[in-house]
DNA sequence: CCAAAAGTGTTAATCATACACCCATGA
DNA sequence: TCATGGGTGTATGATTAACACTTTTGG
């Protein structure tokens, strides 16, 4: 940014409210979900909305991002953190100009403990739980502000990630079988993929997955190898090649 | 964005200085090039920055980034725009938080008429110009605040959307031949690829080129059909499928 | 032994690469 | 007719998709 006509910072009829805006992603029960939170107060009392809030002058984006998510969980969230878009500053709020950065968090399903009670849960604070991505616009589940557009542009994210990066680790925990990334992918893009293909694909991808030589027991079948990310690696920042594609696309 | 504490929007504690940097990318003389202005002011007097400047509180950010550049130029800018992501606000400028949303422009190199004279030219004004990417960082060519960063992030924005998007023909005029849109991917890529194999491939993916009927006339060798983007496509937006493989990446 | 899930082998089709070759123009 | 670049044909190796088959566990 340049300054071509001050010499301060802030003048400040250059300043604009800030906020970041979440959308946390899981994958539970075989299916994409995102964590909304029922708001409180006007404007859009009592619809969903993604959880988020107003950045302060001495914190970074990321961190304004995860310190609201552990405002509203109570956790500080585990995962993968990355920006999504900036939006605005017009036609968001009713009432006036707000600048919101968006942002994505892809976490395994307990990485977030929600406060007890699901998402119908009332309190003081606001309710907050996982819903569906699939449901969301329909079934009285719309979204306040621009989020329904925010969330799309986030799913869509998700999706394309997963093909050339090691994103789905991020939604897994520690350790995890082939099958259980397999199911993350099935659940992101909404599709089946052969099992043997698949396994033969991430195991045989350079710098996705290395074998922790455990395996799982106790379920049926025979047991499967446990792998994980290679260590210290940014599950967004690997580049996997060639790419896990997504059929049809 | 939620505002659980707040039913105003702007209370002043939470408002930041918003700017608009811009990347404007183009190829000149088989080279990616980048739009650079000269700082007039403190901070980085002296120094190459990204031209850009504040977001004001009734304007799109899109739009904000089109004023500016139309500001530095004297020219409406024609091109593909779209967001690159936003920096801040810690860290960026000596004065203080500042939140910057980096914009990425795509752009034939004749759609920014630039003031006369070049890059190195003076006057009242910020001088502007056009800089050879690879050059950017070595021999004296430094750039302001963490507009290095902002450059790296736009020009591999740039690689990347190549391969799977139409983007490649924002840098080219209305009409071009396989050939120049060749030497696009290849000043963008830094690679040299097979012409004989890229005609096939371009010709041959669907929605990308239509052809004109018209031919070129006047160089060496057979003319060559003149093509254009499918009518009404931004470019950014066509997904090309098959996409167009940078080769070893 | 049977069911169930993990994991391997094999094959046909598809796609990228390399490069031989032909086409159409200016000089 | 030659040089120059535009454009097509074709063979080869790599990769995917489909699916038969083997392995290893629990009941």
């Amino acid at each position: 940014m340049t300054h071509p006509r001050g010499t301060t910072v802030p003048p400040s009829a250059a300043t604009l409210p800030v906020t970041v805006d979440v959308v946390a992603l899981t994958v539970r029960d075989a299916s994409l979900q995102v964590l909304l939170v029922t708001r409180l107060l006007e404007p859009f009392r009592g619809a969903l909305a993604l959880p988020g809030g107003f950045v302060l002058p001495d914190e970074t984006l990321d961190d304004a991002a995860r310190r609201e998510l552990a405002e509203e969980t109570g956790v500080a969230p585990t995962g993968h953190l990355e920006q999504l878009r900036t939006y605005g500053p017009l036609g968001r709020d009713p009432r006036g100009p707000v600048v919101s950065v968006a942002h994505l968090l892809l976490a395994p399903a307990d990485a977030l403990r929600l406060p007890p009670g699901g998402p119908a849960a009332g309190g003081d604070a606001e309710a907050v739980g996982w819903y569906p991505v699939a449901r969301v616009g329909g079934s009285g589940l719309d979204l306040a502000f621009d989020h329904a557009d925010v969330l799309r542009d986030g799913v869509e994210r998700a999706r394309a990630k997963l093909e050339y990066s090691a994103l789905a680790t991020a939604f897994c925990g520690r350790e995890f079988t082939v099958a259980e990334l397999r199911a993350v992918y099935e659940a992101v893009w909404g599709v089946t993929l052969d099992p043997r293909n698949f396994h033969r694909k991430v195991t045989g991808t350079p710098g996705f997955l290395v074998e922790t030589g455990r395996t799982t027991s106790g379920g049926a079948g025979r047991p499967a190898a446990l792998y994980r990310l290679a260590p210290d690696a940014d599950p967004g920042a690997v580049v996997l090649n060639p790419p896990v594609m997504r059929p049809g696309a």
